[in-house]
DNA sequence: CCTACCGATCGGTAGG
DNA sequence: CCTACCGATCGGTAGG
């Protein structure tokens, strides 16, 4: 923890993924950081500064390398394995900011609202590029592709309810069997 | 519509979906009613008292005719067909209160808070012995029963965020859709 | 179902 | 980073 400002955001990811956003006060904040509320006003500029950075910073990590794993080479069954496995390592690797990601972004105000609505569509965009190439070359059943697409995006979305890293389950394990299910299902 | 105390929870379940309950303000729902907010507590005890009604209203309809499932004598594949649509069924037709159930239940104080916890693990079990079920009799692979129980509730459980009714697809379609890709996975 | 109001708490500012 | 404080809003009550 390098700064005053690190820690108010590490803070506030814990205590807005306890409570939700809109349930946790700055007084609240400031009690888990170890100051008065007051203070932490020469930190930061408003509560909602704090969900921007929250929000934005996690959709740059979920972009990170998604544009090199779709415009490679990769067969569409190993670029759809190598992007499920990158987007749940960014959740296994920041799973309180994964939670306000995913919860709280509703409580954005404009425009930022509309700028994460259009980064969300985007991402998913790409993943439903991965999967029509997929369909095309006949690896994969055709079906609808936008429907697949928010199924696998739920079966990753509510990893970080649930899984944790300090059990046998790393994430490299957890994108296998995810994919596991989803390329070949449950049946023998 | 029979009585005001229906509108009040139509309309708080609507309110909550959208803003989240701790951003909803008893003011902001007397609004939607189109009474003062006093006048709300003539009909309902507290906020929270709409929140308790809203997450148990719908672990009960979770739970109709679960159990007739769970002890019939179809076969594991079918059984777990059966409860997928039923699952979705209930959502596609309260998604409002699916909405506020998913995301809001850890806004419930004690003992409404444990009970609800203990309710859903009971729920769960359900899912996880109809799995077990399949891989002893061989018609499921092998593998992590929890994980798998817990990949099929996410992709169950977000369809509220997106599935529309009026859609071409019906409760139906979604389930089959769904239960395709679970049972049979995405390759061909 | 309303008017009038309560104490508590909210996000945030002034000034040092 | 603190003390002191702001106006606004919160869930809820009294009394009719």
């Amino acid at each position: 923890m390098k700064n005053r400002k690190d820690l108010i955001h590490q803070t506030a990811q814990n205590l807005f993924r306890q409570n939700g956003y809109a349930a946790t006060s700055m007084r609240d904040l400031a009690e888990g950081v170890g100051i008065e509320a007051a203070s932490l006003y020469s930190h930061i500029k408003s509560k909602e500064e704090i969900l921007q950075y929250i929000c934005f910073k996690m959709a740059d990590e979920f972009f990170e390398g998604l544009e090199e794993i779709e415009t490679s080479d990769f067969a569409p069954e190993k670029k759809l394995y190598a992007a499920i496995k990158k987007h749940l390592e960014v959740i296994a690797n920041n799973r309180d900011a994964a939670a306000v990601f995913f919860h709280d972004w509703r409580h954005l105000s404009e425009p930022f609202l509309s700028d994460f609505r259009q980064m969300r569509r985007r991402y998913e965009n790409s993943f439903r590029h991965i999967i029509n190439e997929g369909m095309e070359s006949g690896i994969f059943k055709k079906g609808d592709t936008k429907f697949i697409v928010l199924t696998i995006f739920s079966a990753m979305n509510w990893t970080y309810d649930w899984y944790n890293p300090k059990k046998k389950l790393n994430a490299d394990d957890l994108a296998n069997d995810l994919c596991s299910i989803i390329m070949n299902g449950l049946k023998k």
